[in-house]
DNA sequence: TAGATTGTTAATCGATTAACAATC
DNA sequence: TAGATTGTTAATCGATTAACAATC
């Protein structure tokens, strides 16, 4: 019988960056202190499962007091591994990699598009961000050169896996994934999906 | 006591339109006919509860032989309301509102973007994909008399919350948010989140 | 001290899975 | 008929919630 370590769900970790970015919002109000009650008004997320989703990792609070909003802030860093910038390498230089080059919200939140890749070689070698656009076949040596190991793939779908499978050869252990197509990928890779029109069609449902 | 309708699970909702989209795709192969193993295969979710969840709405395939894709796909569709396409309002014309009016993926999915919003005077007036860009102010007229139900928000964190208030005040009735942050919305109105940094910080959780 | 709020336990609730009869 | 696969039931598994002792 092997030891069973007790993993903490996925689910609860899914909500820790929106623990994360409540607090950052606090934080900016210049306030000390919160509650779980306060987490939960903001977030509808209820009280006693942001404590015990907390509890899974310490004690980050105070009875009769609360939670200090730049410690729990840090210690939520620390948990999700951002207590340094991760290097992200992008995949497509259209319309999305350049509205995701230049959209602020990375910065300061732990990532920092670093690197950029697109095959049209009309691209290749202009500008993009800090980047310069490099072509998809030196995808390989860049990416381990730089040790880079999380990645956004912004290509049209019919060649996402292909640049999915290259990511992952080069070492990348994240993938968020834009293209609109589920991606088959080996267990100690990450992959989050954004799919515009999937989160449309959820809602549409309830509409009479 | 009232009668208690039985209600589909929203986490079942979520996963119709993965269904969809997988069929879609099949479809383009000029395949006939699918297995809820299929579909589990290329989806990542256990045949048993593609099965389950499809049983909420009817016996849409046939012991022996599987699902007729174009079939199910209709009845997908139906089921989500998407046998029409939805005007959509798009609010905030900067680079991402740029990308999402480029985007291809909306086209044959149920969405169309119809009407664009923005606050800053140098981009009212000009022409973005099939509509004009029209000022924020004008928001409740246009948009009460087109009867638009759908919408996405691409505007900063500052603006978000008012910006959907007057989406609802509206009459909208489901909001794509893009803004990183939580909103606060009457039980009608249905919300999604893309927060791409929530994604990629749900990530290097899982990196060493 | 009185009031507030945590961390944790146990109960409840809900979702997933396994298994199989039905049947194409 | 034999093989395949659905739709559904019951069992299992896991997540959420309610409640409260501990304590600031």
């Amino acid at each position: 019988m092997t030891s069973t370590t007790k993993v903490v769900p996925d689910i609860v970790i899914g909500r820790l960056p929106l623990y994360l970015r409540a607090l950052t919002y606090l934080a900016e109000e210049s306030r000390e202190l919160t509650s779980s009650q306060e987490l939960s008004d903001r977030l509808g997320i209820s009280p006693a499962q942001i404590r015990k989703d907390l509890s899974h990792f310490g004690e980050f609070g105070k009875q009769g007091t609360g939670y200090n909003i730049l410690f729990l802030s840090q210690q939520l860093q620390r948990i999700l591994h951002l207590a340094e910038e991760w290097e992200v390498v992008l995949v497509g230089a259209g319309d999305l990699g350049h509205a995701l080059v230049h959209y602020g919200g990375f910065e300061g939140r732990g990532f920092r598009i670093a690197v950029v890749f697109d095959r049209d070689p009309q691209k290749i070698g202009k500008k993009l961000g800090e980047s310069e656009i490099f072509d998809v076949e030196a995808m390989p040596t860049i990416i381990k050169d730089m040790g880079i190991k999380v990645s956004i793939i912004a290509v049209p779908a019919s060649d996402a896996h292909t640049v999915a499978d290259t990511l992952i050869e080069s070492g990348v252990r994240a993938i968020l994934n834009y293209a609109p197509i589920t991606l088959s990928v080996p267990p100690h890779v990450q992959v989050q999906y954004i799919d515009p029109v999937i989160h449309l069609q959820r809602m549409t449902y309830y509409l009479a």
